[in-house]
DNA sequence: CTCTACAACTGGTTTAAGCCAGTTGCTTGA
DNA sequence: TCAAGCAACTGGCTTAAACCAGTTGTAGAG
């Protein structure tokens, strides 16, 4: 492995400098091993701290992740998954019983898998209790945790809120509601989707959310809130998606109307 | 103002928690200056690199910024500016000149600015020449690079790509173009938006985005890829809008059509 | 009064050393 | 043969010290 190093800078850059021309020229492929710590250290005659700064910055880079014990791993090229919004009807709807965001989901999916994380009863947070329209003398809501994964990796993770209209209506607490899922049972009790709106935010992903879809530290996701309006034009569902920003876009169309 | 000590963890872990309380419980607001590196690994008992170390996990959390010389600081509460495609009609796209996207920016946006860096003739990226259908023997398009300022706060920026279909046509080239701007000398040329597609990720701003947004690093950006097709269904125009993330969100609305 | 120069701060980077904790493969003993 | 255990690796974290590079206020020179 030809690691010469490079003019100028300071030395921590010059590993990183090294290591990246390394990653992008091909000789270091996604997967492969770098040398460690106290070798980089040791060929660019630097202290191992220098070294271990070189790689802090190729890992806020996204190009490299560490791993405890074993060593620091090229990573995988990024794989795109898109989602959008496109071609949805009111009989699409029935037939699927998926809101626009997961049919596009379940649409370019290969492997799909979804893990049901929990189904409860809470309050929800502030962002979302907005949304929903939820009034302070009914702050409960149905509270779905998912976990998707693709080719078993996992991909996203969803929060559905429902309005709980009737604390007695426990169907809608199962994990299996039915034909057209649990929007179905919605569209029976009278809650027929009319229009919805998706809200795009990138931030850090937290903790747990790092830990659940195994991301490395420092990586951005999408989160997704969307909202479901009913024939009323009141909210009665919101999900927040959180996709791994790096393997997840987002596509959306809009035609130009004729007025 | 009270540090005291956290149970559990690890020293840098410790420090970052104390102040990181701080900040959430108003103690330190916005603005204020933290204690220096050295003063908080004496008061912590700790060698300065710990209390470093704590800087850079708040620093990677967004919760405050360091400036070489002066200090480290809580950030300013973050702002959110939404943009999105809705109520949009080609009668709109005629007396505004503006794509949905840049319609919707300039709707929520009070004090807005645009500094044009750049306009000139170029071979577009990749991702960019597949978008515009640009064949290997028209490799040239137009290019402008605009920053836009809200409340003069750098907000985003953005690379327009034109086809470049007559090399003669200098008219495009001009800042300022006429009458519903540069879109509107596009539907001269025959050029009208019948459909679009937004297309969205999030990644970690470049070096250069970092340093023009004024963004601190590890914050995310949200990149929009704009393509806007004609009415032979051609793309003519795609705009990469590049956002910071902590300060803009997009927000999408979709009917749900009756057939 | 003004401007320069400097002292005293701030964060930025590096060194060299040590210990801890996870991983891996090999040796050794049952 | 097999499994336990250990040695030798890996990265994770901390210390203590040094020097560099921006910023800011002030003392002193003009």
């Amino acid at each position: 492995m030809n690691l010469d190093p490079v003019e100028g800078q300071l030395p921590s850059r010059r590993i990183a400098d090294a290591v990246r021309s390394l990653i992008t020229a091909g000789e270091l492929a996604p997967g492969d091993k770098l040398p460690s710590e106290r070798e980089l250290a040791r060929r660019f005659g630097t202290a191992r701290n220098t070294a271990r700064e070189a790689i802090r910055l190729l890992t806020e880079e996204g190009l490299v992740t560490a791993q405890h014990g074993r060593g620091v791993f090229v990573r995988e090229k990024q794989r795109m998954f898109r989602w959008g919004n496109e071609r949805y009807s009111r009989r699409t709807y029935r037939e699927t019983g998926l809101t626009p965001f997961r049919l596009e989901m379940a649409r370019q999916n290969k492997n799909p898998r979804v893990e049901v994380t929990s189904i409860d009863q809470v309050t929800p947070p502030f962002d979302v209790a907005e949304r929903l329209n939820a009034s302070p003398e009914e702050p409960s809501v149905l509270r779905r945790c998912n976990t998707y994964y693709a080719d078993e990796e996992p991909i996203q993770v969803v929060t559905t809120y429902i309005r709980w209209a009737d604390a007695e209506d426990t169907l809608l607490l199962q994990p299996k509601t039915g034909p057209g899922g649990i929007y179905g049972r919605l569209e029976e009790r009278g809650h027929t989707m009319t229009t919805g709106q998706d809200e795009i935010i990138a931030r850090m992903a937290s903790h747990q959310e790092a830990q659940t879809l195994d991301l490395p530290p420092g990586v951005p996701v999408l989160e997704v809130l969307h909202t479901s309006l009913d024939q009323d034009g009141e909210p009665f569902e919101v999900s927040r998606f959180v996709h791994r920003a790096d393997r997840a876009g987002l596509v959306y169309t809009f035609p130009v109307e004729d007025r």
